[in-house]
DNA sequence: CCCCTGACTGTCG
DNA sequence: CCGACAGCCAGGG
């Protein structure tokens, strides 16, 4: 432990810590984009360095819960990640998402 | 410190 | 639906 006093929950330790917990706050069956993503991080408009930050895999990131405004899935790896998001309770067609958690027209 | 690339987004045709 | 253009943010060389 150290002695930090902190790591108060305020401002951020960085970006990749600010995606890695609302990532981490995410649910099986639950699916966001990268712009939700990074404007609920603090960053809007940083939808790309989200998709850094899956790419690279650092954290422990459920990386097959976040998908395109478009609602597309991820380019190369559809397949796997339709297969994740089916096994969470997520309908995937077409390798598209089908119904989002919440979400009003 | 400058330049480039990138699992993005929204608008236009 | 898809392609092209521009904008925003961060990391690596």
């Amino acid at each position: 432990m150290g002695a930090s006093p902190a790591t108060p929950a305020g401002p951020e330790d960085g970006f990749d810590a600010a995606a890695g917990r609302v990532l981490a706050a995410l649910t099986p069956g639950d699916v966001t984009t990268y712009g939700e993503v990074a404007a609920e991080a603090g960053y809007p408009g940083a939808a790309r360095s989200v998709g850094r930050l899956l790419a690279s895999g650092k954290g422990n990131v459920a990386w097959w819960r976040v998908v395109t405004a478009s609602g597309r899935l991820v380019p190369g790896n559809e397949e796997e990640h339709a297969r994740r998001l089916r096994a969470e309770g997520t309908e995937v067609v077409h390798g598209r998402v089908v119904a989002r958690t919440c979400r009003e027209p």
